[in-house]
DNA sequence: ACTAAAATGATAATGATTATCAATAATATT
DNA sequence: AATATTATTGATAATCATTATCATTTTAGT
């Protein structure tokens, strides 16, 4: 079960139109973060009468079944992105000057993740934030 | 610039009856992760007539000093933590059957924050999550 | 005491998300 | 193909956390 057609296949989940938008949005913008609300826009350019209860049923929807991933990075609302296979090995960075997010393709965590694992835990995900201006917001400061 | 009274008094920061209440909630929920819900309650069995109002501003600008930190963890509301001395290098434990949260101790991020500085950000703060169940929720299921 | 500035609480407003529900569309059954 | 059954949709209302407004009260400085 690795492909996103896989996933959507093993859902019985119907694809209709306005589902198909939403995830033609999402792949039109991998790598990027959406919020719920740039995702009805996006979707409105293909499908103009969707509605925000489709959108935000639909993008639950995906993620439940892991074809996106639904984040949220503390500014108050979620944001959703593709979920290439293999790629949630990947951090933040978020700059607080124009609040672009930029990904970071590492890992190293292991070491910590043994620590936990070795006092009981069972580690289901990680995630990791990085606050940092980024060399443009630096140069203007 | 260490400990809350000295960022207390170098803030210029009227400390009244309200504020004191919520800075005796924090501290006695030190190492707890409140919401402005769960701090408006129990603010209100020393002073019963404080406004959420208060709680949030009083929330916030203690934040503002770095007497308190300000966090989501992911469920769309934030927690404040008494800001202990020294103790911003720890990561945070959820486990997704309680919603406990748990502390831990370290930081070995350094490698990582090396990586990204070398590509010209800025780093100000960092932000680790482990989603995982704790020993308890792990026999249970 | 007197004035100016800051803080408070009640309440309204906001913004994101979720629930409701009648209408519509898709699938299964005959 | 016609009908019954179930899922999906869009409009709208409801909710929840947070923020803004504003008249009143409290505090600090003179």
């Amino acid at each position: 079960m690795n492909s996103i057609e896989e996933k959507l296949k093993y859902s019985n989940y119907r694809i209709t139109g306005q589902r198909a938008a939403i995830l033609e949005v999402m792949m039109d913008n991998r790598g990027k973060h959406l919020s719920a609300e740039e995702v009805l826009y996006r979707a409105r350019e293909k499908m103009p009468n969707i509605g925000m209860a489709t959108v935000y049923r639909t993008l639950d929807k995906l993620a439940s079944i892991e074809v996106l991933y639904k984040t949220m990075f503390g500014e108050g609302r979620y944001r959703y992105e593709l979920c290439d296979e293999g790629t949630h090995q990947h951090h933040h960075i978020i700059c607080p000057g124009c609040g672009r997010i930029t990904e970071m393709e590492d890992d190293l965590l292991n070491i910590l993740e043994q620590k936990i694992e070795s006092q009981g835990y069972e580690i289901i995900d990680h995630d990791l934030k990085f606050y940092a201006y980024c060399p443009e917001c630096r140069s203007k400061r």
